[in-house]
DNA sequence: GGTTATTACGATGGACGTAATGATC
DNA sequence: GATCATTACGTCCATCGTAATAACC
């Protein structure tokens, strides 16, 4: 499981379409919704339902939201904590 | 970033050895170095000092390890969570 | 010389963009 | 037919193992 999976997902959760939420993380659609099936697959659940108005979250989407997020919270410490120990080195 | 990444720091920080790590994962011991160094890569920082004798953790290592546990604990979370979701579908 | 990590290199699979297609309104 | 997502396909980069090298005890 990458980061960007999860970024992309949160991003897909907030705006509920897959082309603006590629926009946004600099993807193309087909780029974004290959990391969407990439996540579902190391999480063994789909997360979205498709439409050509957008895409809704599964239950499993909806419950592992907040801990995507969280994830990804805890990955941006990660990566502050290293980066000002490393310079005070 | 990977958890993969995750996975390989936290067994080499338990092990003090990356041979050990990587026979424990499954892996060969330049791939082990590899993720290591992406993950350093990918954090702008050194985790670790490499000797003959084996690897310890820099500062900025000791600093990141409790968050690295944490972030493969909501992991394993979200597996766990989409996983019985899916199920209950 | 034995132990541990890195470098080199070749092979396989992953990740991406563009273009084309599918599906729904 | 406009909109949004997926499939197809080609390309480039990631990741791995094996083999060779480097460094320290």
């Amino acid at each position: 499981m990458d980061d960007r999976e999860l970024r992309a997902f949160t991003s897909i959760a907030e705006f509920g379409r897959m082309d603006l939420a590629a926009k946004e993380l600099g993807y193309s659609q087909p780029a974004l919704s290959y990391q969407i099936r990439r996540l579902e697959s190391a999480l063994g659940a789909a997360l979205l339902t498709r439409g050509p108005t957008g895409v809704e979250l599964t239950i499993a989407g909806q419950l592992i939201l907040p801990t995507a997020r969280a994830t990804l919270v805890l990955i941006e410490g990660m990566k502050q904590t290293a980066g000002v120990a490393d310079r005070r080195r």
